[in-house]
DNA sequence: CGAAAATTTGACATGACTCAACTGGAGTGG
DNA sequence: CCACTCCAGTTGAGTCATGTCAAATTTTCG
């Protein structure tokens, strides 16, 4: 696990052993089986998590009732709700574990403290929100000059491997459509 | 321009005014007229322009010529390719100014030579991301969860000024629809 | 004033959604 | 080990939303 995270970090920042070390015994390891909800609507999110095996979902609901799946998160990747954690507002989002999934969990607190004993911390966080920023914004640029179809097809092609991992129903979902029709868009080959 | 900058910095950590004196002699104040570009495609970017007055967009050219925008920028943000800039690759995104727009440009050079000298201030630009991302998660929820006419209708309501300030194909399409079809929309009272 | 750009209009085509029914497989309990 | 249930996925008919294209009209700006 310290490995991990030290190859993680040192992708960004250059840190010693000794600083991984500290940043480590601020991490809590949690296990949550499939379905299980790291972070519920109306929740305040207090957590970074740093997911370490599994799968997991970023979705909200609408007033009809209907899920939207907005991100996924997989091994290496953190995942929380920014704007939660950030204001410290109650969530409008669900954080789900897709498959069980392990994650090292990091405190608004822990943080906090962190950031002031580790100064290179604050870089290595701003440099992982603007990836964070630039997958967004990717995926809005999908969105907006691809239809349902291109997009399948594009995901499916870059993607192949987390497409077997996902229910399909979940893959619409994120791609702003619905079953049916990504169910007939794989007919037609 | 100190004191709005003063201002501006302060919501996020404090600094002193010596500290912000530093940073404006690393900015240059750039205008550009109606139409003119921050940026083109296949350029590198290698500025942040934080917008003192006048209006961006950033957007791209699709494979069938349709520009598609991304988002737009207005006083008191910061507007870059944050893609192109960090990574230091050529931009598949254009910044064109609206209206006539006033920036303070901030070079990568100059931000790293300003991160070693003044820390708190990785961690400002760390906080300003996360605003941005969070803008770029709403912006995807909005996408997703409702229809042309609804987005249309909530963009009018939330944002009255600024949908003045854009012409009407303009908005049509950072709401990824047709200007017809916008048009269709606005007759329908 | 005149040209170019932006917006509107309408006919038509197509993509996508809704709803309801059906299929098939995975798990569960008897 | 079978029967049952539940859930995901498929199918098809009908409807609605949105796009395409071409032309008319209005606005903007030099």
């Amino acid at each position: 696990m310290i490995d991990q995270l030290y190859q993680y970090f040192n992708r960004y920042v250059p840190f010693s052993h000794q600083e991984i070390d500290v940043l480590c015994s601020c991490l809590e390891q949690k296990t949550y089986t499939r379905k299980a909800f790291l972070l519920k609507e109306g929740d305040i999110c207090k957590d970074k998590y740093f997911i370490t095996e599994g799968l997991v979902r970023t979705f909200r609901i609408d007033n009809k009732g209907i899920e939207h799946i907005l991100l996924f998160g997989i091994e290496n990747w953190w995942v929380t709700n920014t704007e939660s954690f950030t204001r410290v507002q109650p969530s409008h989002l669900y954080i789900q574990a897709v498959e069980n999934t392990t994650v090292l969990a990091l405190s608004k607190r822990k943080l906090e403290q962190l950031y002031a004993q580790i100064p290179q911390l604050e870089r290595a966080f701003r440099m992982i929100t603007e990836n964070m920023l630039v997958a967004a914004l990717r995926h809005l640029e999908f969105r907006q000059q691809m239809n349902n179809e291109e997009m399948y097809r594009h995901i499916v092609q870059e993607l192949p491997g987390f497409v077997q991992r996902v229910p399909q129903y979940m893959l619409a979902s994120y791609l702003g459509m619905t079953p049916e029709h990504l169910s007939a868009l794989r007919k037609n080959k």
